[in-house]
DNA sequence: GGAGGATGCTTGACACGTCATCGATTCACG
DNA sequence: CGTGAATCGATGACGTGTCAAGCATCCTCC
């Protein structure tokens, strides 16, 4: 790219993480710097995110289904609806949803139109469960970008938009 | 106050009902839409180098284990050194290293000073891979980024710097 | 209306993340 | 010296991500 490195990173933020990391040699370029600062970031954040909804029995990968259907709520989604729903895709959402059943939280049945289809929607019991954990969550949100001002979480958001645009990957960011 | 929607009104008292109609809004909050930015991202991300590192034959895994021992390289390192430093934290290093050693990429041996541990070195056949991916890596990196500046990518990790610390996340990730 | 293809869901297989536990080894302290 | 705590690692169990294959159902076109 830019020719003001060689090997040599530029540091992107004097070499804060670089140092806390132990590192050896710096990172290769600051497209690598980002990409890592990413990861380590959204798996900090995810893993905040899973301590406030675990306590109630739910994984993550779970809550998010049920943000999914209550976005929905009353409307039922068929499965490849929700597969495309959410933040993470997954050919599992069948087995998300075998669990989520079984626990009460989502009914399912056969659509009687097309019988291909299978029509879920979040219970009344799993309504108050989200309801339950909509402070926690919250709270989680927040803890994860309090430290930054309205501005900067903009600023952000747009960033993290151009990124997934870049990687050529762009479906809706919708749950609730 | 919030306008009204004609779907099938419950009859819930009104914190119930209101509630419900806010979640029909995009984000509750701009925190919560940052984090969502941050996971839908890094999955996009971390999609993208899986491509790049899989025709080789290895998992996004286990290359960052690979780049964690060519980082120490020649020095060993103990298995949990290899865990302190890899991007996603793990308990299950024991049995990445049990697929790339039994794949010729790594090489184990017991320390013979302190038994309990066991040194871990990447081989020069691991050390020739990685050295055939690192172009395809490098393009992931670009490719994700590549949409934006320069003083953009120094922002972006500055402002994911801020939201680890405020996680209170702070452990190293070493990779190269 | 019947054949072929597309669509939606399920299942199986494998790798990984996560937690709990256990065995082996080391070290600190009495 | 010997006991107990701490450390390191392996292992088992469960949920999930991912790919591939299979099945039922629908649709299109002849």
């Amino acid at each position: 790219m830019t020719t003001m490195q060689g090997v040599q990173a530029p540091p992107a933020s004097d070499g804060v993480l670089q140092r806390e990391l132990q590192q050896r040699r710096p990172f290769r370029s600051p497209a690598q710097e980002a990409a890592i600062a990413m990861l380590r970031t959204a798996d900090v954040v995810r893993r905040r995110l899973a301590a406030a909804v675990e306590p109630a029995g739910i994984t993550l990968a779970q809550y998010n289904v049920l943000r999914v259907l209550r976005g929905s709520n009353p409307t039922p989604l068929a499965t490849y609806e929700i597969a495309e729903r959410l933040i993470e895709q997954t050919p599992g959402v069948t087995r998300l949803l075998d669990r989520l059943e079984s626990q009460g939280w989502v009914s399912r049945t056969r659509c009687t139109e097309d019988r291909r289809l299978v029509h879920c929607r979040i219970t009344e019991d799993g309504l108050a469960l989200l309801a339950r954990l909509d402070a926690e969550v919250d709270a989680a949100d927040e803890a994860a970008v309090g430290a930054l001002s309205n501005d900067d979480v903009a600023v952000l958001v747009r960033l993290l938009g151009h990124v997934r645009q870049g990687c050529g990957a762009e479906h809706p960011t919708a749950d609730d």
